[in-house]
DNA sequence: TAACATGCATGATTTTTGTCATGTTTTTAA
DNA sequence: TTAAAAACATGACAAAAATCATGCATGTTA
């Protein structure tokens, strides 16, 4: 079980310098700490879901969540994955539809609250944090269709290996410096990469016997980053 | 080759009630007015290369075009399609990087160029234009994401149908009420659709056989929709 | 702790999709 | 108008990936 510390501050939150919520004035940044809602949500536990209506954005203190939406054949697909510092659930709350996507823990996670009429107001009078929500948005659909190219253009040893690397870059590694630092099901891992879970666990097996990886259980250990890249055949 | 009206002005253009920048307030649209440069590109001409820096945004007067993306191994993947009152160019200039896609005119196409500074500058002064262009990058962030999933989880022959319906959604049918009124290479619609082109081919001539279209040359009509939507397996 | 459920692993098989080869048609340009 | 190139079409084959089946391991709960 996660502690966590005691529920604080904007001003003195530990994400205070690198959710998007820095660039808003000061002024607003007191306004958010007198209405943000803090809140723990446990592993598996659900902080909104695919088809209901937003009522703000959720900002993530502590912790590790999954977005993600259901196929047409009711198939989980990964969307995203978030950590401590992301913002989420302002998508939906932009574009003024329901969610598209369900957010899960993956572990214990401290999440603040804010609600939609504050989120509005603010961005409606701070110009800095609304060219922030741009940004944000636009690195998103980038990196949504990069996505989408590999997902149409690449094979699935290919994407295992990209996904490796991309939750990697995300949670990074435990202290030894080479085990993934988030516990994932295969299922979890096929629904990311877009395959079946067969495809990853027997893909897995293989990269673990040419030595690029070390596996025990859920744990991930990343060997050999450099062939794994390789691997991954990565523009850049 | 289409014939063009003569450049006209933002105030009576065909597309001042359908683009984002029919939101922005009186005074910016006379100031786009005034600085904005408008060009025609011929058919198969570049608008802007991946790879290359935005100097500003462009809007489309009247015609189509692709924009598309090179995948790792050099293969064109079609992220989205355009066409009059549609605007390109933001998300490399809002996320402050280079292209990440080229867009190329499927026709003659009469296009708008409005410089970086002046739309950064309206975007900062407007915030009604501010929110619309977040829900535009919103609303582009889940097609990507429906996209994505859809490319992760349906065949090809599903997607197939998809991109047809898609299309057919985009640029609607001709006088006739059933031929699509864009002429599409069968690669495109292969790089469309994410596979390869032979296999478009062949679902192609599949879904003529069933009597869902038929085919004459780049002409595609759309005979038997609803089936279309069947074979589409969409869900809404 | 036993019984059960769930997740992981692997083999066998089928289906889907891509690739290669070849011929035809259509476009383009000389 | 003709020659060349590009696009379209189709068959044969190979490769990739999904599915089905089964067994083992792990974890959960009565």
């Amino acid at each position: 079980m996660t502690h966590f510390h005691d529920p604080t501050t904007c001003q003195s939150c530990a994400q205070r310098f690198t959710s998007v919520f820095c660039k808003a004035k000061q002024e607003f940044i007191t306004e958010i700490n007198e209405q943000k809602i803090c809140n723990i949500y446990k592993k598996g536990q659900t902080l909104f879901n695919e088809g209901s209506y937003p009522f703000g954005v959720y900002c993530i203190n502590d912790g590790k969540v999954k977005l993600s939406h259901l196929g047409d054949d009711g198939k989980e697909q990964i969307i995203r994955l978030l950590r401590g510092g992301d913002v989420l659930g302002y998508r939906a709350l932009l574009s003024g539809e329901r969610y598209s996507a369900s957010a899960i823990a993956l572990e214990d996670t401290q999440v603040c609250f804010i609600p939609k009429e504050l989120f509005i107001s603010v961005l409606k009078n701070d110009t800095g944090l609304a060219f922030e929500m741009m940004k944000l948005l636009s690195d998103e659909l980038h990196k949504a269709e990069v996505k989408l190219t590999h997902l149409a253009q690449k094979p699935i040893r290919e994407r295992l290996a990209e996904t490796l690397l991309f939750i990697k870059e995300t949670y990074g590694f435990e202290a030894d410096g080479v085990t993934l630092s988030v516990r994932l099901s295969r299922e979890e891992i096929a629904n990311l990469v877009g395959t079946a879970t067969e495809s990853t666990i027997r893909l897995l097996s293989e990269f673990k016997k040419d030595g690029m990886v070390e596996l025990d259980g859920k744990k991930i250990k990343i060997l050999r980053q450099k062939e794994l890249i390789k691997t991954a055949n990565l523009q850049d």
